[in-house]
DNA sequence: GTGTCGCAGGTGTGATCACATATCCGGCTT
DNA sequence: AAGCCGGATATGTGATCACACCTGCGACAC
């Protein structure tokens, strides 16, 4: 009925399955915050007990995707100004020092891969589609990232994603259209240019423009 | 049997306990790199099943405190010299960030209490203790980062620490003896003058001081 | 109409069990 | 003597159950 560990080629973990999946939610911004979940909910929606979906659960609460209560009920972060604040510094600095890193291996190829990336965006934002707008934006900050070769750090930069995810879901109303895809482009000029300075200011304007609209 | 969820007043919660334990344990040291460790033995440890135990290893997997085999196995990580140098390079980013913003909120009283904590700093050297001379160490930078009233950015210096736990244990016969304690000095003239940049550079060095021995 | 009480359903927690696999250590083969 | 194989043990995973508490809703009293 199970076939639980690993086969070590085919069956990619129960819980895991669960973790990413509504990690790739929580960070895209599909849930809103606030948004009340169960451990018998989250088991039948997967087909499975509550054992594998506590376990998804709880790791991203540690991740700081999910909040509990103080009764121990699950719901995604509602997040005061204050933490946003601090995200959003928290944002500027590892993903300012990711990009930085980042330069000096960037080739044509890659820039190439942001600008198309970056037309997606610029599609979702047409649309007005707020769950393709942040996910096509958060693959363009990661590819450039990619190449910085530091996990740890890219590591950090997704969990503070992750903890904005559903706030920024909510933010998205406020967003002015042109904004994000200036910031975008200046990037992507900064790297042709081998432009260091450039680049990160690029990408800490970028990264805290969400703030600003928020202090309005 | 047993008095689960919360009775509101008095039973701390039974996973919570484990992982709080555990967590102080790693992040001071206690434990050696590479150390195996197994959910029944954490289960008979603290007198719990194996459920509790878990959930209290998979939350400590999840902020990098503890890692998986492929096959499940639980272990504290061993890390590589580029994943030290890189948790290295976040606690510079986020501690001179957060000393920063502690500076214009630090008062007599907590200089009088940091240079306390430093004397139990120099003392743990004396007697070569590591797992008191991190301890203490941690405390010296905690008790300043309060300060700067920015718990996103303290939890996430905190996470950076725990990964480094096992390692900066390994690293501390190499350490030279007086080499933290005079930056710890420097951190405190710093404060007292409230000059920001001393600030800044003092708190790098010390931070990045551990990583200089490990190229050596 | 409004406030309060109480009960039923729902929720997280922890224990126990079954199972598939990984790991370790013995003896055997070459 | 060294390498290899096979079984016993140990380990993580997931299901199911019992339990204590919390939440919400309706009835009742004022």
């Amino acid at each position: 009925m199970n076939l639980n560990p690993r086969p070590a080629d085919a069956a990619p973990a129960a819980h895991d399955r669960i973790y990413r999946t509504l990690r790739t939610r929580i960070m895209q911004g599909d849930l809103s915050p606030g948004q009340p979940m169960t451990l018998r909910g989250i088991g039948r929606e997967y087909g499975v007990s509550m054992t594998p979906a506590r376990e998804a659960v709880r790791r991203l609460v540690a991740e700081g995707a999910l909040t509990l209560s103080s009764s121990g009920r699950i719901s995604t972060p509602e997040l005061s100004n204050e933490r946003i604040e601090e995200l959003a510094a928290l944002r500027a600095l590892i993903e300012v020092e990711l990009a930085s890193r980042a330069l000096p291996r960037a080739h044509m190829a890659l820039i190439e891969r942001l600008q198309t990336i970056n037309t997606a965006v610029a599609e979702a934002v047409a649309h007005r589609d707020a769950v393709t707008y942040i996910r096509t934006n958060l693959e363009f900050h990661r590819t450039l990232y990619l190449r910085a070769q530091a996990p740890a750090m890219l590591a950090m930069a997704e969990t503070v994603w992750l903890q904005l995810g559903p706030t920024m879901r909510a933010l998205y109303g406020k967003l002015r259209k042109t904004e994000p895809l200036q910031f975008h482009r200046l990037i992507i000029a900064a790297l042709r240019a081998g432009d260091e300075p450039g680049l990160r200011l690029a990408v800490r304007s970028d990264v805290t423009q969400g703030l600003r609209m928020l202090a309005s």
